[in-house]
DNA sequence: CCGTATCCAATGGGATACTG
DNA sequence: CAGTATCCCATTGGATACGG
């Protein structure tokens, strides 16, 4: 494993000063609260009702589900039908640009996967080394 | 372009909840404000010193690339060896790991790039159906 | 030069109540 | 059921000053 990397990254992709950069608003996106969740939800590529999005995932608000579901709906991830439900209620499905998203995103998602020993390893290690008092937190 | 999705992602990978899912670890630092720009700057493999970083970046302050450097390094994504460079002054590189990760990750970023126009138009799309007002910032 | 400490403004996210 | 509107707290990020 651990192919030498030669150029590892492509600059056009991540060249960013930030602000217009497609990648860090497809991170940001993806770096939500709940986005992530929202994905994997509809993941299986059937169409689902708020609710039953809201109940797959448990515990979030509707304002944050409605949030989620939005910011999803103006990258074009997913998409709302507005009455393709039963009672002519709305539905939501991951679109055809969500679901190429997802081979790239699953790589990722994977990669972390596979590798969650040696993440967890790192952190360990690195938390067990007292710099001063309280390094850096995040779970 | 557009394979059909079979799975669409591994259960495995981002199966969570949230909390211990290393997905949504690894996609939460990448999401922070400075990571990914740090990362491309440290992506070219060379070991780089604190105020090197900071000048390709250009307007981080020392905090925060201290606070983003301790946060990759403490997943284990990037190294700091105390006297590495000249002066022995403390310098930066991305760890093995970490080079490992550029190729998913350059995969995701890449795929936003290829597609920053469909991105584009969705998100226009959406901005000029006026929902109400105001509906979902981020950029 | 390499950071840390402090202070402060902005944002994000949760609980809850309410409307079509 | 499908959301929107409020209120509020917690976290994040920025500017700046200071110490090793």
């Amino acid at each position: 494993m651990a192919t030498t990397p030669r150029s590892m990254m492509d600059p056009a992709a991540l060249d960013a000063v930030d602000a217009g950069c497609p990648a860090r608003r497809l991170l940001g996106r993806l770096a939500e609260r709940w986005t992530g969740l929202v994905l994997v939800v509809l993941a299986d590529g059937r169409e689902k009702r708020f609710s039953e999005v809201a109940r797959e995932i448990g515990n979030i608000s509707p304002k944050m589900l409605s949030q989620t579901l939005r910011g999803l709906e103006r990258d074009g991830l997913v998409e709302r039908r507005a009455n393709g439900g039963p009672g002519g209620r709305p539905v939501y499905r991951v679109s055809p640009l969500g679901a190429e998203m997802m081979e790239p995103l699953g790589a990722l998602s994977g990669w972390a996967y596979a590798n969650r020993e040696a993440l967890d390893r790192a952190r360990e290690q690195y938390d067990a080394t007292p710099r001063s008092e309280a390094p850096a937190p995040i779970a």
